[in-house]
DNA sequence: GCACAGGTAGATT
DNA sequence: AATCTACCTGTG
């Protein structure tokens, strides 16, 4: 019998800020990813394209992540582009936080917070699931895909998974899952029916056409991604279930586009309760943001995000 | 039981 | 062009 495998020991992540629990938690489980979720040792697990890495805070609030032996060297490439790829203190700093006294507050609350630079297929899946959900019930949907459409993830480290804490109701015992997300190609193999076996409820036909679309439109995926902002926000318009909302979502968390300014019911909250703009349009809120945040809105506005949701929970 | 949840698309005014 | 509504399903 060999030994058990398990996981690389924790090292430090070069070139992290110093977070506080909070912010990290914003950072991985504030509704930018739906792949992380807390174990019961208090570190994150976390998944994209074929990776698992889990992190953790030291007392000091310096960033540590551990891997699966097998993939570490792969991960230790990849994990400073997808947590740290739209880093850059100098960006939060661009921000007009000098004449803006919320906005220095929602700064402050979360120092370190920053944007994720997720794989763009994997963003856009989320981000068609979100339509009137809960971040958790988007989780959950997420996770039934992963569980369901790809094959069990061999690698032994699975089994050495324990998150007893954060095991929810015992009816979905399949909602946590180590696989991998489906790509888009094998998402086009689908039919809409077990689409909607996962919960997805109106989005699986979303999610159906636009799979189609995509596997019909070799590239078309690609070259969205490395699109000027207002160009790839138009090509992702054009997909089923893709509107304003959704394709600024996919092309921050997505495709590090700082400029896209998603408005949500949060935003439409903080801008009304802390700007003063009551009753106005989604798309004159969208104007504001640009024109006052400047070309890092989208960072702002995950700032703002982030602490109106902090507020609501108080 | 029922409103609501990180919206979008199509119909109606 | 602005406003209204249906769309699935889990949660409180």
């Amino acid at each position: 019998m060999r030994p058990a495998p398990d996981w690389t020991p924790f090292v430090p992540l070069p070139g992290a800020p110093v977070l506080a629990p909070r912010t990290l938690a914003e950072l991985v489980d504030g509704g930018q990813s739906f792949r992380w979720r807390r174990l019961a040792d208090d570190t994150w697990l976390g998944h994209w394209s074929d990776h698992i890495v889990r992190l953790r805070l030291t007392p000091a609030g310096a960033l540590e992540w551990s891997a699966p032996p097998a993939s570490a060297a792969r991960t230790a490439a990849a994990l400073p582009v997808y947590l740290l790829g739209n880093y850059t203190p100098a960006s939060v700093d661009a921000l007009p936080w000098r004449s803006d006294p919320h906005l220095a507050r929602c700064l402050a609350a979360f120092p370190g917070l920053t944007i994720l630079r997720q794989p763009f297929g994997e963003t856009l899946l989320g981000f068609l699931c979100s339509a009137t959900k809960q971040i958790i019930q988007i989780k959950q949907m997420i996770s039934l895909l992963a569980a369901r459409l790809t094959p069990v993830n061999p690698d032994p480290i699975c089994h050495l998974i324990s998150d007893k804490l954060s095991l929810p109701i015992g009816s979905k015992p399949d909602i946590f899952t180590e696989n991998r997300l489906p790509t888009w190609t094998e998402l086009a193999a689908v039919p809409e029916s077990d689409l909607r076996a996962c919960l997805l409820g109106f989005r699986a036909r979303y999610i159906h056409q636009t799979a189609r679309f995509i596997a019909d439109h070799p590239g078309w995926l690609e070259e969205s991604e490395a699109a000027p902002y207002p160009e790839a926000k138009a090509r992702l318009m054009t997909l089923p279930g893709v509107g304003e909302k959704v394709a600024d979502c996919v092309l921050l968390f997505g495709a590090g586009k700082l400029e896209a300014f998603p408005v949500d019911t949060w935003i439409i909250k903080a801008m009304a309760r802390r700007y003063g703009l009551d009753d106005w349009t989604p798309a004159q809120i969208a104007h504001f943001g640009r024109t006052h945040f400047g070309p890092h809105a989208g960072l702002a506005q995950q700032y703002l995000f982030a602490y109106e949701r902090a507020q609501a929970k108080e």
